[in-house]
DNA sequence: ATGAAAGCGCTAACAA
DNA sequence: TTGTTAGCGCTTTCAT
């Protein structure tokens, strides 16, 4: 049997120490010529370039990293990778990582906590920073995990780990005035997975709007805060009079919808908004009129960030990233439909 | 200023010789009792692996990739990570990757072919194998990489390269079966784009099957394999009598059927169906009747495959490994409805 | 069964 | 500016 070369592909590809000899320097050299430019001469250089050119050499990223730690890589963790609401700050996130010459790494929880951190585990020796994105680790994990990698941490605050999160309060801000706008003023929430950080802040958000602005205001749930769980919500609501709901998410709403009509209402006399602009809030008919988080923005600021505090950068504030969102208003919602001639009592909203 | 180490982090976890200093053992030994156990004393194994449990030691992957060129890394490049068609494949591929304790890189195309092959450059020198889902690259750009690392291609078919596809044929005669079913024989086709691989398989079945039962089919498009591109349609579509239509995908239906319902049409009196199955399939009104194509085995077959690949097996047969579809009946499709008393003319869909 | 030693391809002091 | 020389952490002959 020949003798062969364990590795018969990768092994087979030029090194620094090929190119050196042709082009006749060291190979150290050839290593400057690729890692650093400039500390090297312009004509050494262009040289070792065209050696390298025509052999065929290509920098091996794995030799690079050992002696180096600098692998190109972050890991970029998300609960669900089938979850549409993610889509858009993938992208977002594998844009910012590949404009800084990164590779992401997309590890996919399964909705699993343990999927996540196994699937986290393996990833962590070659990868740079992590970005958690709707994490189901615990707080605790979670900074244990910031202590290994530097790591951000994305839709949801953690102390002590930097985070990138929308701003909620306004959001809510958003869905309640519109919902003002076309006069109604008493408001259903369905409320998503009670441990959902985001649930938390938008009731919290709605009671103190309800508040300053003498809304009505109830909460229904918690549901899944899925399709599913939108119909469940569905049946809870129907015995109730207010035909204005907010729901936790699209996928909430657009099952809150679809059970509503099943029951016979009519949208949109009886209306909906909801949160996110995921991908199909506006292929469901009727459209989901809905809060729209900056989604692209929000991956790559997170990446961004990352790659900052690998380059040590420290987080000075200590306080999360919070971006801004918009209402996209579409068919789900439309003006109050009163029985009698109605009172102007669009004041119930309050202040503006 | 305090001397450090080049790399805090990455550098300060232990390695095989700190494990081998306090177990009193050889470095290698350490090593074997991690990448072969059995090759080493019962006993010695046993007190090594305490011992590294005990300070803390992660076997390091870059290191173990240098020599061995064994990354446990494969990865995934895929046109449109947005596009819910892929959603299951995905998990497909990732379940079958990470139960054979392999990691998954995924590459994002981003639509361009330029973007693909970026993505997948910088990927190749660290996985060791590739699955190209509906890749944009030419063919002989494929064979190139595949020259390179272990490919499997899916979703078309590449001479000399593995590849694996669904059952065009077997899918178009589930639609049309169905079609026949409700006593449509006439129908029309709305095409994808004139690149995709599978708009012309399933242009082509449809048409044999047409001749096979005497049925009659047209053909329009080409158009964009997307909402949009099924709304340009509907306008074609409103000229003719047929209210059969096939589209190309499950986008290119929804978008057919809002253009339809826009034009005053009323489903499922004019009937549509499609290919995938992909998530929101069931989201849309009315549920959309579709071929499903069997998503997650489709990127687990890939992954299977493309391990068996870099474990050194063959492509024996040289032909596409074909998965069967599966018909998934909703509310877009219905009886044909009759103006007069109707012939029975059920005989036109030919031999079942 | 275990140890010693030579790399894997690259980077980074340190010299020259 | 360039070359020399150690490693990075692990695997793997080759001895013992």
């Amino acid at each position: 049997m020949p003798e062969q070369p364990r590795q018969q592909r990768i092994r087979s590809s030029p090194t620094i120490y090929d190119v050196a000899r042709v082009a006749g320097v060291a190979p150290s050299t050839v290593s400057r010529a690729f890692s650093r430019p400039g500390r090297v001469n312009a004509d050494t250089a262009e040289r070792v370039r065209k050696v390298a050119a025509e052999l065929g050499y290509r920098t091996n990223p794995l030799a690079r990293a050992l002696p180096t730690g600098h692998t190109s890589m972050i890991a970029l963790a998300i609960s669900d990778i089938t979850n549409p609401y993610y889509f858009q700050i993938i992208r977002g996130a594998q844009a910012a990582a590949a404009e800084a010459d990164y590779t992401t790494l997309l590890a996919d929880a399964q909705e699993s906590d343990r999927l996540e951190r196994e699937a986290l585990e393996r990833a962590i020796p070659t990868v740079e920073g992590i970005v958690l994105l709707s994490t189901r680790m615990s707080d605790s994990a979670i900074r244990m995990m910031a202590k290994q990698r530097p790591v951000i941490v994305l839709n949801r605050a953690v102390a002590d780990v930097p985070s990138v999160v929308v701003d909620h309060a306004q959001a809510m801000r958003h869905a309640v005035d519109h919902l003002c706008e076309l006069g109604h003023h008493r408001i259903s929430y369905v409320a998503g997975p009670a441990a959902a950080w985001a649930d938390g802040m938008r009731w919290r958000s709605l009671r103190e709007l309800a508040a300053e602005r003498a809304l009505q205001v109830r909460r229904l749930g918690p549901y899944a805060p899925t399709v599913v769980g939108g119909v469940a919500a569905a049946d809870g609501l129907r015995h109730h009079r207010s035909p204005a709901v907010i729901a936790y998410n699209d996928l909430v709403a657009i099952g809150v919808m679809r059970g509503l009509v099943a029951f016979g209402a009519r949208i949109p006399d009886d209306v909906s908004v909801a949160f996110d602009n995921i991908f199909g809030a506006d292929l469901v008919t009727p459209g989901l009129t809905t809060v729209a988080a900056p989604l692209r923005a929000l991956g790559s600021m997170a990446v961004h960030n990352l790659l900052a505090l690998t380059r040590g950068a420290h987080d000075t504030t200590g306080e999360p990233v919070v971006l801004p969102t918009r209402l996209v208003v579409r068919e789900s919602t439309g003006q109050r439909r009163r029985r009698c001639p109605a009172p102007t009592d669009t004041e119930a909203c309050g202040p503006r």
